[in-house]
RNA sequence: GCCCCCGUAUCCCAACGGCAGAGGAAGUCGCCUUAAAAGCGACCGAGUGUGGGUUCGACUCCCACCGGGGGCACCA
């Protein structure tokens, strides 16, 4: 060590040895044990609750700059509302079951257990060193039998409610790691895990029947706004994707010894039914290959397979020249009776709406390429206006051609406007039997069965008698088999398939030789329900207690990052929904407000190995220390802003923290002193700061509470310096509150600087500072005084002081008269005691 | 292409429709030091992306555009 370095190092002792006040106050927290949330006055209801909650993590490593900014976002509100008197549940855990533990597992030959608790270790040490105010008493991990058990009995009750069921359908299938995907799992045609391109499988899968409550989970978004952020709103509207239409049947015509079946399909614009010129199925449906006649065959198949090579990836640009195939039979216009041809397209997906469309070119801008390319007619239905020089219009305009001159139809709505012309052309589909109107989503079923190892196993029994047959509730929990290593390694089917002994039962049914389902859980069932396992964690009898999980729900404050801004929250929400139907939970949504905390960069980009700039978590606490860096991250900008370690400082961090601890000592009036009569300027600058804080608080921006304890701070330091001085009572009455502020997000030197004030340990436990109103108003204001907007002068004036006092005051003002002397006052704006605007 | 959010000093960010600056960082200058770093103190600094509109008054509300971020996307 440098002579340099060992001066440095004597300083920082002397001012603040964050080490060893780390070490000391962690020891007595332990022993005080402040954050255990009592049901029992919650219950009772001698005090309100409040459940505030953090996303709980995947035990990857130890801890990171990400997690760090979570919970001690997440800590102020927790401790904020502790100190207003509400009894407050703080509990935290491991979402532990998961894929990359089942990768250390293959790659070091191990158990995933392993990996995943020896982890888990490591983070609840990192978890207690940061400080953050949960009760531990309540963790749990989601990979316990013990919680595990519950996943299974839940997914039975949904199953047992009709949400749960099983289908064959084309999935998405990640190739790397051998598993499929839920549709939100993929983005841009690849998989969102490892990146891998996403391709097509068929095959059985169980299904949770989310879209049941897609308007319900669309509508409640109008209650979630106020306290949601909009852009996690706007992104769960979009996914859900709520449009308004009608189903139309075509009847095919009969193309001789075989029947084939009418084709229906969804459109949002009915209205233009008349400028129908052909109709397109998806390729990859099976109504294709029913409607397609022997003759054109060949040519369908050669087609189909041909797309079917295309990956997502290919089929996903939008630029594509538009390619079919004529499948030979003719559909019937159901208000003209006009025949028109059939065909099979790629452009028509087969998983939305119907699999089929009504091919109108002059209205849709696909359907227009796709004509044009095929050589098929195109009619104009609605007329756009006169400079209009695209090719399809799909905007507002008059119906025409509805029907054209010289076609005959029940139906004539030209001249209405694109509403009434939907309106009228539902009415009558209805009316012959032909059409309904109808509202289609975007959102589809969940998809939750995964062909991996480390999961819920799904508590199925496949029984070639009696079919499908849910486990016996006293038989659960279905536990994993002990596999591990090479045994895990993805081969396309289930590891749990391998596990002969263990997939081989007897049914409960008819007792006859059956199969256990082998496919696991989605890690997200495990988390879409892990919020309510808290108010009972330790139940053996239940999931979750409901007369608890109804008086500590719904959850008041949640803290996140945007990654899960539809899946995670979008599942919890349909889980909600369910539970309360089944009569097991009163409330309707989860989470009351929703905090989206920003990412942490570094240089403007997102940390990582392979752009060398990761910043260690741990290397910044044992520099800076946990209260310098939590400061920082919480003082760096608003919370749902992204932070740039780059520009923020936690050294600046440290030096404030320094100046706070100092001021601690400098008080000179023993504990217990009332500030009553103490300086009456230093108590108005803490009064208004805590007043200031409230109002910050419950709007959660804490970035400006911290400036506004740094505002007493600076105030307290002027007034011990050069002002009342340190024995002034005001002086403790403004550190003692610096004290309270800063235990919001540096726990442990607020600890210290209350040691030091001569009080007893635990300030987490105070309650928190009372505004005294009569405080808050200043003895004499500045009343700025306008002439058209433009300050020209300023008076001191009484903060009661009226209106027509003010308006006299700035009249007579020397300035103020020589500036209006020759001009007309033509208006004179007063707002007491702040400001008069005068208008010449 | 449709939808949502954001543009304030060199940087990060404050500002119930009412004096554009609270706080921090950087920079400059002092004090301390043999010196430097650290520490302490002080100073410097923009008229709010652009153009309109509403208003006595606009960073704030409305419209259009530019720039950045995000969601959805051959979704019928």
């Amino acid at each position: 060590m440098s002579e340099q370095d060992a001066n440095r190092e004597t300083t920082e002792a002397s001012a603040y040895d964050v080490e060893a006040i780390q070490e000391k106050w962690r020891a007595v927290w332990d022993e005080l044990d402040l954050f255990a949330a009592d049901d029992s006055v919650v219950l009772s209801g001698t005090k309100e609750k409040r459940y505030a909650l953090t996303m709980f993590p995947y035990p990857s490593g130890d801890l990171h700059m990400g997690h760090a900014e979570v919970m001690a976002l997440h800590d102020v509100m927790a401790r904020y509302w502790r100190m207003k008197g509400y009894e407050v549940l703080n509990p935290m855990g491991w979402d532990s079951f998961g894929l990359p533990a089942e990768n250390a597992a293959i790659k070091n030959d191990t158990h995933p257990a392993t990996y995943t608790y020896a982890n888990i270790d490591t983070q609840f040490e990192s978890f207690k060193r940061y400080g953050v105010s949960f009760d531990w008493a309540r963790r749990f991990n989601t990979s316990d039998p013990a919680y595990y058990h519950w996943t299974q009995w839940l997914f039975l009750k949904l199953r047992e409610a009709g949400l749960a069921y099983r289908k064959n359908s084309p999935v998405n299938w990640c190739p790397n790691d051998q598993t499929v995907l839920a549709n939100e799992q993929v983005v841009d045609g690849a998989c969102e895990r490892c990146g891998a391109e996403v391709t097509k499988r068929e095959l059985t899968q169980w299904y949770f029947r989310t879209t049941q409550y897609a308007q319900e989970l669309l509508d409640s978004l109008d209650d979630l706004a106020p306290t949601w952020p909009s852009k996690v709103v706007n992104a769960q509207r979009n996914w859900i994707g709520r449009s308004e239409g009608a189903h139309v049947t075509f009847e095919v015509a009969s193309t001789g010894s075989t029947t084939v079946p009418p084709i229906t399909v969804f459109t949002t614009r009915p209205d233009t039914i008349f400028g129908t010129t052909f109709m397109v199925v998806a390729v990859d449906a099976p109504l294709a290959e029913e409607l397609v006649t022997d003759e054109h065959r060949a040519a369908f198949e050669t087609y189909r397979d041909e797309i079917r090579k295309a990956s997502d990836i290919d089929r996903l640009a939008t630029d594509r020249a538009k390619t079919g195939v004529d499948l030979g039979v003719f559909a019937v216009n159901p208000v003209t009776g006009a025949r028109m041809p059939v065909w099979a397209t790629d452009y028509v997906l087969a998983d939305y709406g119907t699999g089929a469309v009504m091919g109108v070119p002059g209205g849709d801008q696909r359907d227009w390429e796709f004509a044009t390319a095929m050589g098929l007619p195109i009619v104009r239905t609605t007329q756009p206006p006169a400079d209009f020089d695209g090719e399809a219009f799909a905007g507002e305009g008059p119906a025409v051609n509805s029907p054209a001159a010289g076609v005959e139809s029940e139906l004539d709505i030209n001249g209405l406007a694109v509403e009434e012309a939907k309106r009228a052309t539902i009415e009558y589909l209805e009316k012959i039997g032909r059409g309904t109107g109808t509202v289609n989503f975007r959102l589809r079923d969940w998809l939750l069965s995964r062909q991996r190892y480390w999961g819920a196993p799904i508590p199925i029994i496949h029984c070639p008698v009696d079919g499908e047959v849910p486990v016996p509730e006293e038989q659960l929990p279905v536990l994993l088999p002990d596999l591990k290593g090479a045994d895990l390694k993805p081969r396309g089917t289930s590891p749990l398939g391998a596990a002969t002994e263990w997939k081989t039962v007897a049914c409960p049914t008819c007792g006859g030789p059956a199969e256990r389902d082998t496919d696991t859980m989605d890690t997200f069932v495990d988390s879409s329900w892990y919020f309510l396992r808290y108010v009972s964690p330790h139940d053996e009898t239940q999931a979750f207690d409901s007369t608890l999980a109804n008086a500590w729900g719904p959850i008041d404050l949640y803290v996140g990052g945007d990654e899960h801004a539809v899946l995670h929250l979008l599942y919890s929400r349909f889980f909600t929904k369910a539970l309360r139907d089944m009569g097991l939970i009163t409330w309707d949504e989860p989470f009351s407000s929703y905090l989206s905390q920003g990412k942490v960069l570094n240089q403007g980009r997102k940390m990582s190995k392979s752009l060398g700039n990761g910043v260690s978590l741990g290397d910044q606490l044992a520099e800076f220390g946990v209260d310098a860096v939590r400061l920082t991250l919480v003082f760096a900008s608003p919370p749902e802003d992204n932070i740039d370690w780059a520009d923020v400082s936690p050294a600046g961090s440290l030096r404030f923290l320094q100046r706070a601890l100092r001021l601690s000592g400098d008080v000179d009036s023993a504990a217990g002193t009332s500030p009553e009569g103490g300086d009456v300027a230093l108590r108005r600058v803490t009064h208004h700061v805590v007043h200031e804080a409230e109002r910050l608080l419950d709007s959660h921006r804490f970035n400006v509470v911290v400036a506004r304890t740094m505002e007493l701070v600076n105030a307290a330091r002027k007034a011990i310096d050069s002002g009342c001085g340190a024995d002034d009572p005001a002086v403790r009455e403004a550190v003692e509150t610096v004290a309270i502020l800063l235990s919001l997000v540096a726990p442990y030197t607020a600890e210290e600087m209350w040691s030091r004030l001569g009080h007893e340990p635990g300030i987490a436990g105070v309650p928190w500072p009372t505004v005294d109103e009569a405080l808050l108003v200043e003895e004499s204001v500045t009343a700025v005084v306008q002439i058209k907007g433009k300050v020209k002068a300023r008076l001191e004036v009484a903060p009661d002081i009226s209106e027509a006092d003010l308006e006299a005051a700035a009249l007579a003002d020397p300035t103020i008269a020589g500036l209006i002397a020759g001009e007309t006052v033509r208006k004179v704006i007063v707002r007491a005691p702040k400001l008069v605007n005068i208008v010449v």
